[in-house]
DNA sequence: TCACATTTAATTGTCCGCAATTGAATTCGC
DNA sequence: GCGAATTCAATTGCGGACAATTAAATGTGA
């Protein structure tokens, strides 16, 4: 048989595009995890920190809006950053329902710390910013079509 | 000021290629979840699959090498797998260190009912073949020089 | 107004992912 | 051949992820 049939080929872990982004956010979570460890922060928590330093005092659902996680994560995950004093919870006023997260002074600080964090993931990429550039606007494509599929 | 400094921009969640890559991981899980409850698997347990579908009766070490995976994640689901009879974990009598991972007839026969699944992922990302094989193959390249990092 | 649906967090249970430790088997240096 | 280092799997503990359920607050329609 000259070539094998294309769904055994499809098959083949190599050939698996999910595998790819599986195994490169594993291998990003290992370059980030010194990094981190300095800020005494785990990847998820330092996402939830970008999100509020670019906007403090949001609902616990924008942030899950943002980060496509949902309460079930972030609910444990804000009360160990609560616990380590970088934000506080409280509920809103207005809609009960609703938890607001709200940078703490000290949070407010870390992100001086952080502000290396991305250059070294850029030397450790070993690539131009203009293709990771490029790669990331596919890559959010990607997501953004398999999200579109899953909303049907 | 006409533009922020540039590790500020470097800080913002959407500049971040490891987001994008971590929130596509989550996509891809959340479309395989409904066609591998079908198979009663895991996406781990697919991969799992998928490595001993190409090669029968591997030590665990070789399993983790090929998914980037280790003993403390590998031993448990590879339980789970066996308590789903679709594997059989063996001591090796050569080296006794090490397990060998086996496949049941119920294992190899699941092969079949998971032909099915890449075209349906593929229909799912909405593009084209050879675009995915691109970006997978840049996907890799960087996954593996993140790891190459790692091994210094 | 009052039943009903919707929205939002929290909780519970299961399954990864990995660091650190332990213990057994093997290999290496001498 | 023997003690030390190495290899390999298992275990423990912690922190995500997420489905499913619960409960409370809010919104809506007759």
């Amino acid at each position: 048989m000259a070539r094998k049939h294309a769904a055994e080929q499809l098959l083949r872990l190599d050939n698996q595009i999910c595998f790819a982004v599986y195994s490169a956010a594993h291998a990003f979570n290992r370059v980030y995890k010194p990094l981190l460890d300095r800020l005494s922060l785990t990847y998820p928590q330092y996402l939830v920190m970008l999100v509020l330093w670019e906007r403090d005092n949001v609902p616990l659902k924008t942030i899950g809006e943002r980060l496509f996680l949902d309460s079930g994560t972030l609910t444990p995950l804000l009360k160990r950053l609560e616990a380590a004093e970088l934000i506080k919870r409280t509920r809103s006023t207005e809609d009960e329902r609703q938890v607001l997260i709200e940078l703490t002074a000290e949070g407010e600080a870390l992100r001086d710390k952080a502000k290396s964090v991305p250059q070294s993931i850029l030397a450790a990429s070993a690539c131009s910013v203009g293709e990771l550039v490029a790669m990331k606007d596919e890559i959010v494509a990607l997501r953004d079509r398999l999200n579109a599929v899953l909303g049907e």
